[in-house]
RNA sequence: GGCGGCAUAGCCAAGUGGUAAGGCAAGGGUCUGCAAAACCCUCAUUCCCCGGUUCGAAUCCGGGUGCCGCCUCCA
């Protein structure tokens, strides 16, 4: 039984194309990261879950991948920042940095295997700059060095524009000449003014444009043709269009062979955008949900498509994570130290693994997965209460092999990696703090309960019903299981 | 004005030529002293509208309508 191909969709070819590796069993892999000037907001951790989740089963896969993504420490917005609170620009970025690396862990993201920074790629930026002068792509004027668009006949290949487009169209942004030849000219370096941070160079003091650094980096660490490279969609144009200009002007090669683009994060119909200020903060967020939950609720839609953000979702993905933490839970207490010794198992297993990896093969269908993981849990579920054969040997060897491919799917998702104990109680500790439920009242009650049952008379179930609903009115359920009674705070209070 | 995307049940969402995954919600059932959890059953003759191609279309083509995005701040 053979893998499925892994098939891409590329924003260059604008069709699903099959992942074809520079070198076979190894993939190079650069990832847009964050312009470090605030803190990351939904949107942003969306893409960047996408990724995580594209790189974790790419590795599932087999594949050598390494995970370039970068930190945009020099720029014009981080500037405007630190001066407005009068702080250094290059201590304000290390700041953010710090910052998002905390919430990146939090989110349980992947650290990448290289996290370049702007400023300490600085030499080989002016190399590129002094490549594409000499090739005649770009010039110096006045201090700054633009790239001469008009040079480069493959200009916006990427994103399908027209050059001329931008003349006649109606865009509402004025388009300034400065020290250009022509408006659409970019900068790759600029003049440093009082205050900015800057570097010397060639063309005299300055720092460097904004899409040039990702040239940079991304020949460093890949090389100049690499395989796969990732973003949000608003980086198409201009991003990603004047990085392959500036790269393939300057190398002659084609920079990368696939171009991944991830859909946005939608707040009450419009894109959630620093600019238009209807952000939630990341860290604001995982103060209310759960990160794996806030990951489900990611993956409940294909990476391309738009993804509206939504309490409701969110509060479902939460209740999701915890049927698969109680199943696992359940599921780990029934083979612990148990050996079933060799022998058939019922059904077949693998199924679900081979579902998975189907739907994620085909342009990482990230619903189509969950799919696969909904029939998984319920058969789960099904052999440890309602055991469909007999033989309690090879239901528990199946159960066995369940728990495994529960594994896989767990590496090749990001999913349920967290002991299922410590999950479960961890989230209920979250909600009696947020409900100010005091557990140890809780206890009382389910003692009091627990004695007025034992009287079994008509009374006494009475009274223990009467503990359950004044329970459940403080949004705490109480269940009887074989173990003893235990309890947990539903999202909902009764009504 | 240019370019691109989307429209599938009450809600979320897969599916791109072969007869509508999955989740949530809802209703019924099993289990339970009562519950919860779990499991089982039911829940779109139909995929924004109108034409066309085809033995066959949610899927392809043409024309509408609506929403969203990019057009040098943006994941």
């Amino acid at each position: 039984m053979s893998a499925p191909e892994i098939r891409v969709f590329n924003t260059m070819q604008q069709t699903k194309v099959p992942l074809s590796p520079i070198t076979p069993g190894k993939l190079g892999i650069y990832v847009c990261g964050p312009t470090v000037y605030s803190f990351v907001h939904l949107g942003n951790a969306r893409t960047f879950t996408s990724f995580d989740t594209i790189v974790r089963y790419l590795r599932f896969r087999g594949f050598e991948v390494r995970y370039v993504r970068n930190y945009t420490d020099v720029d014009d917005k981080i500037i405007k920042a630190a001066h407005d609170a009068n702080e250094d620009p290059i201590a304000l970025a290390a700041r953010f940095i710090r910052e998002f690396e905390a919430d990146a862990q939090a989110l349980h993201l992947l650290p990448p295997d290289v996290a370049p920074k702007v400023s300490e790629t600085i030499p080989e930026i002016i190399a590129i700059i002094e490549r594409l002068i000499d090739r005649g792509f770009a010039y110096a004027s006045g201090g700054d060095v633009y790239f001469e668009v008009r040079r480069y006949p493959a200009y916006l290949k990427l994103s399908k524009k027209r050059l001329d487009d931008f003349v006649s169209g109606a865009g509402e942004r004025e388009l300034l000449l400065e020290n250009k030849r022509d408006p659409l000219d970019f900068a790759l370096w600029k003049a440093a003014k009082p205050g900015e941070p800057s570097w010397a160079s060639p063309w005299g003091e300055g720092r460097p444009g904004w899409h040039i650094e990702c040239s940079a980096m991304s020949a460093k660490y890949l090389g100049e043709t690499f395989d796969l490279h990732g973003g949000g969609l608003d980086l198409i144009f201009p991003h990603h269009d004047n990085e392959i200009a500036q790269s393939e002007a300057a190398s002659g090669k084609t920079l990368c062979n696939c171009w991944l683009h991830g859909g946005f994060l939608d707040l009450e119909g419009a894109k959630m955008s620093k600019s238009l200020g209807n952000v939630v903060r990341l860290r604001d967020a995982l103060a209310q949900v759960d990160a794996e939950a806030l990951r489900y609720f990611f993956l409940t839609t294909h990476y391309r498509q738009a993804l509206s953000f939504s309490d409701k979702q969110l509060a479902d993905a939460e209740t999701r994570m915890e049927y698969f933490y109680e199943t696992l839970k359940k599921v780990d207490e029934r083979l612990e130290g148990k050996d079933f010794g060799p022998g058939p198992v019922h059904q077949d297993p693998g199924r679900f693994l081979r579902e998975l990896d189907a739907a994620m093969a085909d342009d990482f269908n990230f619903p189509g997965a969950l799919g696969a993981l909904a029939g998984l849990f319920n058969e789960m579920n099904q052999l440890t209460d309602k055991p469909p054969v007999k033989d309690k040997a090879s239901v528990g060897r199946t159960l066995v092999a369940l728990r495994e491919v529960a594994r896989q799917a767990s590496r090749a998702l990001g999913l349920f990696e967290d002991v299922p104990a410590r999950w479960l109680s961890r989230r209920r500790d979250r909600q009696v703090t947020r409900y100010g439920i005091d557990p140890q009242q809780v206890e009382a009650a389910i003692a009091a309960r627990h004695a007025a049952r034992a009287e079994k008379t008509p009374e006494g179930f009475k009274a223990a019903d009467q503990i359950r609903a004044d329970l459940k009115a403080q949004r705490v359920e109480i269940m009887d299981t074989p173990q003893g009674t235990t309890w947990k705070v539903s999202a909902e209070p009764a009504s």
